[in-house]
DNA sequence: TGACTTTATGAACACTGTTCACTAATCTTT
DNA sequence: AAAGATTAGTGAACAGTGTTCATAAAGTCA
């Protein structure tokens, strides 16, 4: 041994983590550069090689760790709630949960969906189980609907998340003032009514 | 006068806007770059800035440009349907060729939704009048709910644009084969219902 | 002390957006 | 035709980017 490190490698990748969020939050995506983590985190830019296979892998991790920010979000928000709330209740609860995170951390939470991976590569699987541990939440709350609790589960999720991305990005706002919630809100409770309906008529 | 221009002002905008739509279609917007675009116009990067304020004014100009492209294309898919298809079977439409266009032109249609503008500006009403002009489509055919059509409007056009960004960057693929058109169907058809079911509750 | 190892550096490379002094080609005027 | 005026377009420069890698510094062991 020699050169006593001054941080573990496990130390450096959490500053350089800690460093690059608090940039991205910040600046948004564009501000994020190797040279200012590194400098943040009182290193030089080489450094983060020791730790990070490129700074495409520093985002992916950050990434991951910014989902798992919002899963505890999204749990806190069901903690609120009264035992007894439906899971209609409980779908809304996520669902504005969901719109609050996405607009209180906007630059991390839009990272996670810009960032397009190379062509040809896949999602690391540390990224993978954390998208799917958040769509098992909205699962576990359709599951009463029996078949087709999948399927609505993607198609809430996603729908909620095309009225984060649009309202937050101002891409609705051109039409007028856009009331995020009010679609949160219409989106779930008319897709649940009409699955009731389409359900009645089918048995 | 002197030193004869080879190209009018705007023919140089729209061979940059063309070169910048191969770019990006070709390799995504990580691609693009001013002397990329310059020498596929065989000029020098230097020549861009009289035509464009700077590449931001030029992406802003092809994401305009891309919606124009988008509109058309729903035009397309509405023409095709028989003279008397009714206003659910035209908003699946809409929905479906919406999907299919954000597949066919990823990236370009990519880049209208990750191009945040700097803090405090606002979008170019050319842009602007764009977006109106697609969520006129949508409202168009809603017109028949009376009230509460321009909510229904942004709740389905969000949510439509929700399922293509997370089905076409693959945060869905984690979870498992996706049929995006078969959620897309699903958030129509259910919404509309569950519209109905609402209404015939009021009155 | 000398040999060995590991940590971290910082210079180098090829690239980026943007600016601007300048050239070369054309038009206008003499 | 010659001289002067004008301007389209250039290309070098600047400050920044991600990434690599020889090298220096600092520690351990014999």
């Amino acid at each position: 041994m020699a050169r006593k490190a001054q941080h573990s490698k496990e130390e450096l990748r959490a500053m350089a983590l800690a460093a690059a969020r608090e940039i991205v939050a910040a600046e948004g995506a564009a501000g994020l550069s190797t040279r200012k983590v590194a400098s943040r985190m009182g290193y030089a830019a080489g450094t983060l090689y020791l730790v990070f296979r490129n700074l495409d892998d520093l985002v992916l991790q950050l990434n991951a760790a910014t989902l798992e920010a919002l899963d505890a979000h999204l749990a806190e928000a069901l903690a609120r709630l009264p035992a007894d709330a439906g899971p209609r209740r409980r779908l809304l609860a996520l669902a504005h949960a969901y719109y609050l995170f996405a607009r209180e951390h906007f630059h991390l939470w839009s990272l996670v969906f810009e960032h397009h991976l190379p062509e040809g590569e896949t999602m690391p699987e540390s990224l993978a189980a954390r998208v799917r541990a958040l769509l098992g939440r909205v699962e576990a709350e359709l599951s009463h609907l029996g078949a087709g609790a999948d399927l609505a589960a993607r198609v809430l999720w996603s729908g909620v998340h095309g009225i984060a991305v649009l309202a937050l990005t101002d891409n609705l706002a051109a039409t007028g003032p856009v009331d995020a919630p009010a679609l949160v809100d219409s989106l779930v409770n008319r897709y649940l009514d009409g699955f009731a309906a389409a359900g009645r008529n089918q048995s």
